[in-house]
DNA sequence: GTAAGGATTGGC
DNA sequence: CCAATCCTTACT
């Protein structure tokens, strides 16, 4: 007799997290995403997996660093959005920034995905998925070629935070210490 | 309509 | 140090 040995088929795996996790503001969930899995299943069958390293936050309207601060336009649109979806977009003409809209329905906030184990730096991490423009709104909890996975969660011990990279222009809110990075060894 | 500048990277 | 490269926004 036959039996059903295939019950985790790669995008239905039940390790998908669902919208919900998204759904927490964004600076309680920053740090419980770091050591998640990223996968990136391509048409032809391949797939990428890799674990969260990097993040930064960038959390509503009076974030100066943040999108939103600019007010609702039709690229921040998605940010207003539940949790669960990607905001993706392009910086300096050539690189694509990977964002997972985080919190609930009109609260503007997201996290910008900067590092993963074999890939450093925001503009490579979007490279090595072969993000683009398609790619704004994917709902996470739902795609077939972009989701994340559960995995443990990284002791507070072995994450550090820092202020954001690359935003002099926030005032303020420049100091922030909303980076966070997973340094396995420390 | 037009111009300025950016959540970056790699090369000189 | 600075060019690459193009979308979004804020002006006129």
């Amino acid at each position: 007799m036959k039996r059903h040995i295939n019950v985790e088929l790669n995008s239905e795996s039940s390790l998908r997290l669902p919208a919900k996790f998204f759904q927490q503001e964004a600076l309680a969930l920053a740090p419980q995403l770091l050591g998640k899995v990223l996968v990136r299943a391509f048409s032809d069958g391949k797939i990428l997996r890799q674990k969260v390293t990097e993040l930064e936050v960038y959390y509503g309207e009076e974030d100066l660093a943040c999108h939103a601060s600019k007010g609702r336009t039709l690229r921040t649109e998605v940010m207003y959005a539940p949790g669960g979806l990607v905001y993706v977009y392009l910086i300096y003409g050539m690189y694509w920034m990977l964002n997972i809209v985080t919190g609930p329905k009109e609260h503007p906030q997201a996290i910008l995905i900067r590092g993963l184990e074999e890939v450093s730096g925001p503009g490579r991490v979007g490279k090595f998925l072969q993000l683009d423009k398609s790619f704004n709104g994917e709902d996470l909890s739902k795609s077939q070629r972009l989701w994340l996975e559960d995995a443990p969660t990284i002791p507070s011990s072995a994450i550090t935070a820092t202020p954001r990279i690359g935003i002099d222009y926030a005032q303020h809110c420049k100091e922030y210490l909303w980076r966070f990075l997973w340094l396995p060894d420390k």
